[in-house]
DNA sequence: GGCCGGGGCATTTTT
DNA sequence: TGCCCCGGCC
């Protein structure tokens, strides 16, 4: 460990050794944050810390994987998983299904995503016969999100005058009376959305405090990453888990803080001095990403903001070149200059498609690139749009088995209840809402006794919906006594489901059928490394309590195949890439009309920006166009206002690019000192290496294995093994996998064969 | 229940 | 311009 230490610079080294209280660390823009956060809790853990102890919170699944797996390799896969690692929204549902009974909910509850929740809206305001054009579904949505965040209820907003009064003002006086009832449904539905994990486990701390004490004495290392991504609700709660002493570090980069319009709040990390006063601050400023002109051009643009920490970053690469300005007359003439450029720099300087990386504002930029690339034939891929588990097809499985766990579970139960067809159409299920909304019962009360509850249907009717429900039973049956792959088995069998889908022939058909195959595939997965684990029972509901808090952004498979790459700039953030074009940089696109009201907003495009631009590790492109198709008309364009904010000796703008100021030759000529290869690389193979885990029961060989010897792994391709423990049924393989890390198989279960080298 | 056509609309997105 | 949603019609 004291080895690892050296690999750090002078700052992560301060920042991973500090444990005796509160702590910020503001990681620039390719500075090792992710290094110093699995350095920190490495350092811990080799310092006896339990993982028990250990809380650390990401945003997304991805994250909290990478650093699992690095902690794996550093310390060993056992204590790794035992840490509280993961993102806010999965540590706190799993606190909320364990306390399920101070919760008003059961542990079994299901979780409602976006669509849902806007579903459930929809429904609600028409009950009310309010008008959805004044009560817009998508923006009551955001709104009863953003108050959520806030952590109030629909109590508090009744009892808030000025939020009251604000609705008056707006001609929405209904909202706090949808706000109440969308909570009430949520509730008799056993069902929370994702803001609910946040506001639930809040007031699960609120209302007990022994419950909240039990959690901070466990708890006595916070960790949080992307701290500038928090919203009110996740910084109380941190509050709530922490002491002043306490020792919690708090990672982001507030100069990256681009998603204030879901609820983030730049101020958590700006202010969280004052709420700690007995914080240290620790600053990583040195950018192992980029060239020194694209560090010192981003750090010109972010200079303009008012609102900020200061630090300065930099870079000891090679300076690197100019960043060219490239102005076109039109958004069809800056897809083909990106699409030339690409390939011309893939001839001169032997890149390969996978080194560039186009940014956009906005999604609807993608298709003129696409268009632009396809037309010379440069493979490509444009990340975002349908996620996996949002196609219908999967939603429609998801639904049953949500369903089979808890058959109040009112989204699903819509879903479903007439697909494949039955005959149940809107009619009934209306009536089927309004007698639960009467008698205040789950939408699976009324459907198991019709009768009780005096649904009014004719027999046919009842008939069908007696099928329907023996459907039901017949699948929660199977889900109480097998495990979730034989649920979903039985859904797809059961339900006829995947017979309608072989029905179509058509090539969208098909790739539904195959994305049921995955899914099938993943449920396979899924039970099976748990087997490996040793965990016995693997319940539907543990596969839905893992998936409905995944999106495929998770999946990066592929992520080495060869073709050039198009995103948000949203999306963009945490990775890197040699080459960036970040394009469009025009007024009212970016920055975007609507932030132009209110500085605050400007200066998270800007910030924005400065993320576009600290993506790049040698050359980035601007481009803008002098004419754009906006909204079915050509719109002429102003330049952005942000390439004036890069001071411009690091621009290379010719004549024809000239915006504000007249053109200037670029002050650098570029001398190409190749950059070397980074510290960092040489490094992580050092940490690999040093860290094997510390097992019980070492053995040489077990059976035909024998430590050394490389294995193909079903899921986890080809790896070594490392050592071997364990008698009998606990015998365990620890194998180092090329692409995942360090991990180990109990052999009863694991599904491997042994390979040559 | 599915298909067609009109109207409205048009940042950013993870969990 | 293009997409999505809704409503009407078969």
């Amino acid at each position: 460990m004291e080895a690892f230490l050296q690999q750090l610079n002078e700052s992560q080294r301060e920042a991973v050794l500090y444990n005796e209280g509160p702590s910020l660390v503001i990681a620039g823009a390719g500075s090792g944050k992710t290094r110093v956060l699995t350095y920190k809790i490495a350092w811990m853990l080799q310092n006896g810390i339990s993982p028990y102890n250990i809380l650390a919170l990401t945003f997304t699944n991805k994250a909290a994987r990478e650093m699992k797996s690095r902690i794996a390799r550093m310390a060993d896969e056992d204590t790794a998983r035992r840490l509280w690692m993961g993102t806010f929204h999965s540590l706190f549902s799993r606190i909320l299904r364990r306390e399920a009974e101070h919760t008003g909910f059961r542990s079994d509850f299901t979780i409602y995503d976006a669509q849902d929740s806007k579903n459930l809206l929809k429904a609600i305001i028409k009950e009310k016969q309010l008008d959805d054009k004044v009560y817009k579904p998508a923006s009551i949505q955001a709104h009863i999100s953003k108050v959520k965040n806030e952590l109030i209820t629909p109590e508090r907003y009744l009892a808030d005058k000025e939020l009251i009064e604000y609705d008056n003002f707006t001609h929405k006086p209904a909202i706090a009376d949808i706000y109440m009832t969308y909570r009430n449904r949520c509730k008799t539905a056993g069902v929370m959305d994702f803001d609910d994990l946040l506001l639930y486990t809040y007031l699960l701390f609120d209302e007990n405090p022994e419950i909240k004490a039990r959690y901070r004495n466990q708890f006595r290392f916070i960790l949080v990453d992307e701290y500038q991504d928090t919203n009110s609700a996740q910084h109380e709660i941190v509050r709530q888990l922490t002491t002043e002493q306490h020792s919690i570090c708090v990672v982001g980069d507030d100069a990256q803080s681009i998603y204030s319009f879901r609820g983030a709040n730049i101020g958590n990390i700006l202010d969280f001095r004052k709420t700690y006063p007995e914080s240290k601050l620790f600053k990583l400023e040195q950018n192992y990403r980029s060239t020194q002109i694209i560090v010192k051009a981003a750090n010109s643009l972010i200079d303009k903001n008012k609102e900020q920490i200061p630090k300065h970053i930099y870079s000891r690469k090679s300076p690197g070149d100019a960043i060219p300005v490239i102005c076109a007359y039109s958004d069809l003439e800056e897809g083909y200059i990106v699409a030339g450029r690409i390939a011309e720099m893939r001839m001169i300087r032997h890149c390969e498609y996978k080194d560039f990386v186009i940014l956009y504002r906005t999604n609807a930029q993608s298709r003129i690139f696409e268009e632009a690339l396809r037309k010379i034939n440069i493979p490509y891929r444009i990340y975002g749009g349908l996620s996996f588990y949002q196609r219908k097809e999967i939603k429609d499985i998801i639904a049953y088995m949500r369903l089979t766990v808890n058959p109040n579970d009112e989204e699903a139960l819509k879903r479903v209840i007439n697909y494949p067809a039955r005959g149940i159409g809107d009619t009934t299920v209306n009536k089927i809402v309004a007698t639960a909304t009467t008698h205040n019962v789950g939408l699976w009360e009324v459907l198991a006794d019709p009768l009780k509850y005096n649904l009014n249907i004719n027999s046919g009717t009842a008939k069908k919906l007696e099928s329907f429900r023996k459907i039901i039973y017949r699948l929660a049956e199977i889900a109480l006594t097998q495990d979730a792959c034989e649920t979903g088995r039985a859904i797809v069998k059961e339900t006829g489901l995947l017979g309608e889908l072989y029905e179509d022939r058509t090539p969208e058909g098909l790739s539904r059928v195959q994305n049921v195959e995955e899914l099938m595939s993943s449920l396979n997965a899924f039970v099976s490394s748990r087997r490996e684990e040793g965990i016995r029972e693997i319940s539907t509901g543990d596969f839905l309590a893992e998936i409905s808090l995944l999106t495929d952004q998770d999946t990066d498979k592929n992520a080495h195949a060869d073709w050039v790459t198009m995103m948000t700039i949203h999306s963009a953030k945490g990775l890197e890439f040699k080459n960036v074009f970040i394009v469009g940089l025009e007024e009212q696109l970016f920055p975007s009309e609507r932030s132009m009201q209110n500085p605050r907003n400007i200066e998270e495009e800007r910030r924005l920006f400065y993320v576009a631009l600290t993506r790049a590790e040698e050359t980035v492109f601007l481009t803008y166009a002098r004419n754009r198709f906006r909204n079915g008309q050509s719109q002429s364009c102003v330049p952005s206002r942000f390439l004036k904010d890069i001071d411009r000796q690091y621009l290379h703008i010719p004549a024809d690019a000239a915006f504000g100021h007249s053109p200037v030759q670029p002050s650098f000529s570029a001398p190409h000192s190749q950059t070397k290869p980074e510290r960092y690389t040489s490094l992580r193979k050092l940490a690999r290496e040093e860290n094997e885990p510390d097992v019980t029961v070492q053995h040489q060989s077990i059976g035909p294995l024998q430590v050394g010897y490389r294995i193909r792994h079903e899921r986890f391709g080809a790896g070594k093994i490392t050592a071997l423990t364990g008698e009998n049924e606990n015998a365990k393989a620890v194998v180092l996998f090329d692409n995942f890390g360090s991990k180990q198989l109990l052999l009863k279960f694991a599904r491997f064969e042994i390979i040559k080298e």
